[in-house]
DNA sequence: GGTTTTTATCGTAAAATTACGATATAGAAG
DNA sequence: CTTCTATATCGTAATTTTACGATAAAAACC
């Protein structure tokens, strides 16, 4: 998460942060795991594994990585822990997108046939 | 993109679109060449190797991702290629994305202890 | 105490992605 | 027609990601 290029170096923390979202987000089982996590409200765990049918390693490692990312949260409950999706970095994701690359399409539709698009 | 786990089956036609185009930006290079794209407004090529420093060729298979995802345009100028963001798709990514999850955190933000989350 | 239950982490194999050079293609320019 | 320029595609090496089983950790339960 440190070593991705100087190009990444130009960006502000909220687009790191972004970028780091939407990496999360790629991978079809997380974004799955999102819906579902969505769907039940109540925070979850291995609930997640019988739904995806992965193993129960596998599942672990996919919630790490939404965690880290702040997608979600989750909090020990006695033996087990509770999934839930994060209000604040779900908020901040919809709000980053909503404002994402605002310089761009400003001429109409699609029309100009000369500097192409 | 259609070996995808049972799981993806599930989705809906927009969802499987979004779950994409997320998978396209969830890479670092992709994500900064979607915001240089958006910067310039008009379409590049060739320049954007310069811009990533990466070899021509890599850049060309990104353009590609980015292309069929339906992110970005592309369209044959001369003996050179002019991309551009595709409306289209940007607005359709933020219209998904903004009604993404429409059941999620509908309690209040962050204060049930019981029942975790 | 020991046992059961649930999850996280570790080590590793398999698969996918990324990056590169070399080559092919297409049009512009001479 | 030949050359030059700009991209796309191909084949492949290197890296990263994904998935798994095995093991470790923590709490409930007996």
């Amino acid at each position: 998460m440190s070593k991705d290029l100087p190009l990444i170096h130009e960006l502000s923390r909220d687009d790191i942060r972004l970028a780091a979202m939407l990496k999360a987000l790629g991978n079809p089982v997380r974004f799955r795991i999102m819906q579902h996590l969505a769907d039940r409200q109540m925070c979850i765990t291995g609930d997640i594994v019988a739904f995806t049918s992965l193993a129960q390693s596998t599942v672990s490692q996919h919630l790490k990585v939404l965690r880290e990312a702040g997608l979600i949260e989750g909090e020990i409950e006695g033996p087990a822990t509770c999934y839930c999706v994060s209000a604040e970095g779900l908020q901040f994701l919809k709000g980053q997108i909503e404002s994402w690359l605002p310089n761009c399409c400003q001429s109409e539709p699609r029309i100009a046939k000369s500097n192409c698009c």
